[in-house]
Order: structure tokens, then C-alpha cells, then sequence
DNA sequence: ACTATAACCGACAGCTAGTCGGTTGCGATA
DNA sequence: TATCGCAACCGACTAGCTGTCGGTTATAGT
């Protein structure tokens, strides 16, 4: 049976399912075959939408980082609340699963998938970076943060947020913890934010929520 | 015409050959052909030495780790040199191509070369962070260095260096200048170190041997 | 009703990684 | 020196993959 639809209604229902297929199964062992039979339509048609298997990854990372994105700059463009408590919200919007992450966040730190990841780190710390550096500077003029390097602190910090907090997630309570407290010592210190004022911030966070 | 050879030869004339492949056209780029055809081989033969293609570049990105891993426990290892300088030259040894590199360090930032970069990071990461927290464990009982987190410093300081100094290779020089006193910077906060001592070492270094 | 074209189809070509049963050189043994 | 066993080697073959291409059909506009 022949069924014709728009062209961007065909393009997200292919980027839907290579997501889902992506996520679970990695992009190497995830076939275009397995991707055409599950939307459902024929081989042609898979490549009238998008021109090589490649292209489909693309756009499925675009997808993902552009709404990552979009939540990154509603938290920062929100002026009435705390530098601290924005920036710290910013940086758990791209690692903690928020609604967007869905399946992939976890498959994308496997082996297998490490075009999927490149391809991912690459796009975010390009998009992401500007905005939390701007954020940086307003902070900066505030008399919180002191660095003459903002946007190679934010790189640093954004780097690190997302290769390492992945591997974390196999490992024991004390040393995740362990890590958190390292990674907010850290980040202060590259900041040039006075000892202790990040860690405190990101409590009230917590305390807020509960 | 039949060459019998001891296994371990022909794994390291497949290993050269596959490390040259991979560095000049990439791992996806370049098939299990392209390679024994090199070595002079038959398909079964490359299957007898290495159980997969992923297998191989397994066996050449160990190769170079360990060499790269043994240079930089060599330099550690000199107390009679000042730590800081054994610093620099650690971390320098990993990035700038020694004669180790060779020509895989250039292309394994494309992103065609994803998964080798990956696993390279990996066991560059976990086999060299050990090495210089050592070093810097001895610079905080020294006084030079302040922090309570050093291993954690140090992951974030290697992860950094490897993933946005080749970045920097297509960059103007002012902005190369300009990243590097930014990293320079940054890893003194990151250590706990005195403002522009980690500079002045380094710029010892250079004056020496010029 | 007619037509242009966007969307769709599926057979096909060309390449790939990995397998397997068979072969040969060579060192050990007697 | 004769022969025996095995490590090293061979290459045809399979199964699966991505991307192509000429042809087909639904539909919007006239």
C-alpha cells in the first residue's frame, strides 16, 4: 500500500525512528534497512529524504542539541533569577535526563557509538558555550566570578561535564559523590568564584525542589 | 608465493601497515583489503592474526599508548628535575607530535575517525591520569600545589588538552597565543598553583632550549 | 478532466567484514 | 635422514550493507 505524506511529515517520522534505533541499538548496528522497515516505507524513499545513513544522524543530533539549546537559553534569559542558580541549571540541562534526552544520552557514551558522540560534543560545546559564556560575564561584571578567560573556563567545564559525568553512572554512590564535589570545587576555582559559594548555591537548589 | 613468518612479526607488519592506513585515510575509510594487500597477505592470514578490523586498530592504538604512556612515566620519574618542568614536559609529550605520533595524531581528530579517537582518549585517560597525580601528589606536599581533588584536576586538565589543542591547529596565531595562556591560566587555578608560576616555568623551558 | 511534479517504489550493483576447509613450510623427534 | 604435527597461510565463499536509478502513483492546481 501506497501512503503519501509532506515531505517534513516523512523526514520526522524517519528521524523518530532512527532516534529510538540510534538510541538502543548504536548507529554501526543500526542498519538503514532496519530504519526503512520500521517507518514503514521502501528503500527509495529513505533516500528521497535524506542523502547518505550519515545524513540521518545529523539530523537527528541537530534535533536533539537544537532543543538542548533552546533550554539552555530559556534558563539563562531569565534575569530575575540568580547568575549561580541559572548557571547551575544550564549545566544540568544537557547531562541530567530532561525530557529531551530520551533514550540516547545513555547508548551515546558507548564505544560503538562514538561518531554519534563526537559528532554530539562537537555541536554542543559550538552552541552552547557562547551562551553560558554570556552568562559568565554578567557574573563577571557582578564582582562573583574573576577570570580573564571566560569562554576557556566554560569550554573546560563543559568538556568535562559531558565525557565524564556519563562513565559515573556505573560507579558507587561515595566515589559519584566524591566526583560532584571535585567537579563544583573545580568549576569555582576556574570561575575565580569565592570558595564554597557554588556548592552552597546549588543546596538551595536541591532544598528548593523538595 | 608462500612467506611463513614468526606470528609476531606478521602482527606487527600488519599493525604498520594499518597504523599508516588508518592514520593517512582514516579507520571507516579503510578495508581489510587495503591492508593485507599492503602487507602482501591472503584474506585468511589477517584473520588469523587479529580476530576482527576493530581488533586491529584494538592492537595499533595500544602500541602507541604504550609508547606515548612509557615517555611520559620517563619523565615523571626525574626528581632531580623541578616538578613543574616535569609538568610541562608530561603533558607536552602527549600533544605536540613527538616522534611517536607519527601521522595518526593528525587525522584522529576527523570526525571520519571518531571511534579512534574515543579509544585512544580512553586509554590515554585512564593510563596516564595515575602518572601525574603522582607528580602533583609530590608537588602538594612540596607546597607548589593546593588542592584536595588532584586526580579529578588532572582527568579535566588531559581531557581539555587532548581534545581542544588540535582543534587549534587551523587557528589564527593570535588566538592560538591566546589559548594557550588561557590553558596555562587555567591550570594553575585548577591546581591550587601561584598566579604565573606555571608561566614562568614554562617559558624557562623554552629559553633553555633555544 | 488534465497535467506537472512531489513523493514513492524495489530491483540492482558494488563493496564490505568475517568464515572455513584445505594446504604448506618447518622444527622436533627418533 | 625420514616423518610427523602443528603453526602459519591461503582464497573462495557467504551474508549483509549502503547507495543508485529508472519507473510509478497520488495529489494539487488549473
Amino acid at each position: 500500500m501506497r501512503v503519501v505524506k509532506e515531505a517534513e511529515e516523512r523526514r520526522n517520522e524517519i528521524l523518530d525512528v532512527a532516534e529510538e534505533l540510534f538510541g538502543t541499538k548504536g548507529f554501526d548496528n543500526t542498519s538503514t534497512n532496519d530504519i526503512l522497515e520500521k517507518v514503514g516505507i521502501a528503500r527509495g524513499t529513505l533516500y528521497y529524504h535524506f542523502k547518505s545513513k550519515e545524513d540521518i544522524l545529523d539530523g537527528v543530533i541537530e534535533r536533539i542539541t537544537g532543543q538542548l539549546m533552546a533550554a539552555a537559553s530559556q534558563v539563562v534569559s531569565q534575569e530575575e533569577v540568580p547568575i549561580l542558580e541559572r548557571l547551575t541549571k544550564a549545566i544540568l540541562a544537557l547531562d541530567v535526563d530532561t525530557s529531551i534526552g530520551h533514550e540516547i544520552m545513555n547508548q551515546v557514551h558507548k564505544p560503538q557509538n562514538a561518531l554519534m558522540h563526537q559528532k554530539m560534543q562537537e555541536q554542543l560545546l559550538s552552541g552552547i558555550t557562547p551562551i553560558i559564556t554570556r552568562l559568565l560575564e554578567e557574573g563577571i561584571e557582578q564582582g562573583i566570578f574573576h577570570t580573564d578567560y571566560p569562554m576557556e573556563a566554560v569550554e573546560m567545564i563543559l568538556l568535562y561535564a559531558n565525557t565524564v559525568f556519563d562513565e559515573l553512572l556505573e560507579q558507587s554512590p561515595e566515589r559519584k559523590e566524591r566526583r560532584m564535589e571535585a567537579f563544583v570545587c573545580n568549576v569555582e576555582r576556574l570561575l575565580g568564584a569565592e570558595p564554597g559559594i557554588l556548592r552552597k548555591a546549588i543546596m538551595e537548589i536541591f532544598e528548593k525542589q523538595a
